[in-house]
Formats: C-alpha cells, structure tokens, sequence
DNA sequence: GCTGAAATCGCCTAACG
DNA sequence: CGTTAGGCGATTTCAGC
C-alpha cells in the first residue's frame, strides 16, 4: 500500500492540514511533535507526491446565493469509451456540475450541481444537460437538506486499520 | 440577497482562496488590487460572517488507501421530522459516511461513503447502515471513475449573474 | 467609514551540523 | 531531524482620503 511510505508524523500532518488548510507551518510543526524546517519539507514531499492535491477555502454556498443543489443521475446509449469519455468532457465544461463520478450498477454517471435558482438549473437540465449528445435518462433529486458534509477522509479508519494490521 | 453585502473584491478574494486557499496574504492583496492590510481585513470579515466556513487541504482517498468510493440511496420507513433527525445523528457518527443530503423525491437520503476496502465497506453496509433503526432500504452505487470533482462553487455563473441583474 | 504606509513582530526557509 | 540566521510576510498602529 502507498501509506507504508508515510510514517504517523505525515499522517498527522496530513490530518492536520485537512482539518485546517491555512494553519501556519509552525503551528504544524509544533502540533506533529517535530520543529518546523523538516514538518515544510515533509510538506513539500506530500504535495510532490500527490498526497495532497491543493488547498481550498470552504466557500457557503447558500451564503453566497446558489440556494439549489440537484443530484442528476445520468444514463448514457452508448458506453463505448469514447462515449463515456465525450460525456465526461462535458460535464467538465458546465461549470453547474460540480462532481460528475462514473458508477457501477443501474445508472452510468452521478452528478452533484449547485444552481443560483430553480429556473437556472431546469434551463441548463433541459438546455443543455438532457439535449447533450449520448444522454438516454436523467434523473434528478433536489437536495432539502445537508445533514453532513465533511471533505476528506477519516483518518481516523485508516489509523485503527494500521494498527489492526501492524 | 446575501452577496449584496459582497463588493467585486470580496468576490474576487472568496474565489482566489478557494483557487488556493494556502495562498500568502499579500500575494492575495496583489491579486486582487489592494494592499495587505485592507485584504486581511476583509478576509476576516469574511470568515466571520460565515462566507468562509473552513481552509481544508485536498488529500486524495486512494494515494491514502482509501480504494472504495460508494453512493447509496437511503429509504427510511418513518418520515417524521424525529425519525429523520434520528438517522441524520447516525449518519454524523459513522466515518465512513462523509456526506449526507435529504432529497426531494423517490429517495430520502443520499449518502457518500468512502472505505479502504471493499470488505470493509460491505461490513459497514450490512451491519451498521441496513441494520441502522428505521431503514426501509439502501442501494449502493460503486463509483467506477470520477471524471470531474470539484469543491466549492463557480463563482463564473455568479458574475454573469451579477452583470446580467445590474 | 474606508484605504494605504510604516513599523514591529513572527514566520518561512535556506544552509549547516 | 534540529539549530541558526536572514529575508519576507503578517499584523498592528497611525495618518490621509
């Protein structure tokens, strides 16, 4: 597995990061037990490596007026790769869609969209994501409302695993 | 509405932090054309009044061992406001359940999961989720592939938006 | 009221042991 | 990995619009 190459201090420092993205290196350092020139270079390794992808301030969505979220599931004609992939190509140019996931099962794609209004997103379902090429059906759910949403993973798992298998 | 509150800079300032929410002060003050102290200013302000809910590093699930990806559709058989709430609590205690939203609809909730494994996975859903009080039925949905999966909002539809109201 | 300028303080980040 | 040290950013203070 990838994390054997990470000991419990970039995990913490991991864990850390993704419970607070902008705290300072020192502040890291000294909540990973260890002083701040080698917490930034195992920093640095982690986003070289991939483990981190970027940092990203949570923005409400609610507060700054997309009031609609919609979760569509799409099924497509065709799933020949190229199809798929074409389909895929579009959901990355409608800035609506904010995660479109490829499933097993019934449907084919998943996507989470966030609209400013109601009317907003029925023109772009109607417009633009029913009438793209391939698409056979689309199902949509309103969101009511959001009982969790927690970016990340737990960390927590992945230590009592660690600690199963060691 | 809300963004009312929000001049063109606050605007620029949510976007660029959730662009790279690691990004240093003054180069965000540069950015978006004032100087450091009045940029700080705001980005309190903006934290504060809740704009800003969180900085969260983006740490990829499978590089960490995270392997499995999961959306299921859950059916409760209450749907009282207690009976609701209920399941919303469980769903806030169980790590592997990192999003829950209430849906309009055929389902009631949608739940993204994520697990190391697929066993794993499999014991949360038979022993934790369908055996969780007051669950009528869950379908699982894999997730193959995730062709686009970004956080936060397009702060593009909401200038447009802007431009085209003024 | 805001912004910007200057000054202080603390952090970042090399280089070395 | 830790320590040192120099440069840069963060943050307060204060003046100006």
């Amino acid at each position: 597995m990838a994390t054997t190459r990470l000991d419990p201090i970039d995990r913490k420092i991991l864990a850390e990061l993704q419970a607070d993205g902008r705290m300072t290196n020192v502040e890291l350092a000294k909540r990973v037990g260890i002083s701040a020139p080698p917490c930034l270079r195992r920093v640095r390794t982690l986003e070289e490596a991939g483990f981190i992808r970027g940092y990203h301030a949570d923005v409400d969505p609610r507060e700054l007026g997309f009031e609609v979220q919609v979760f569509a599931n799409v099924g497509l004609q065709s799933q020949a790769e190229a199809d798929l992939s074409a389909f895929e190509a579009r959901c990355r140019d409608w800035p609506l869609v904010r995660e479109c996931h490829m499933l097993n099962g019934e449907v084919d794609f998943i996507l989470k969209c966030v609209a400013p209004d109601l009317s907003t997103f029925q023109r772009f379902l109607t417009e633009e994501l029913t009438a793209a090429a391939n698409v056979a059906s689309v199902k949509t759910a309103l969101v009511i409302r959001d009982a969790k949403d927690q970016p990340g993973v737990p960390f927590e798992v992945l230590e009592e695993r660690l600690a199963r298998d060691a």
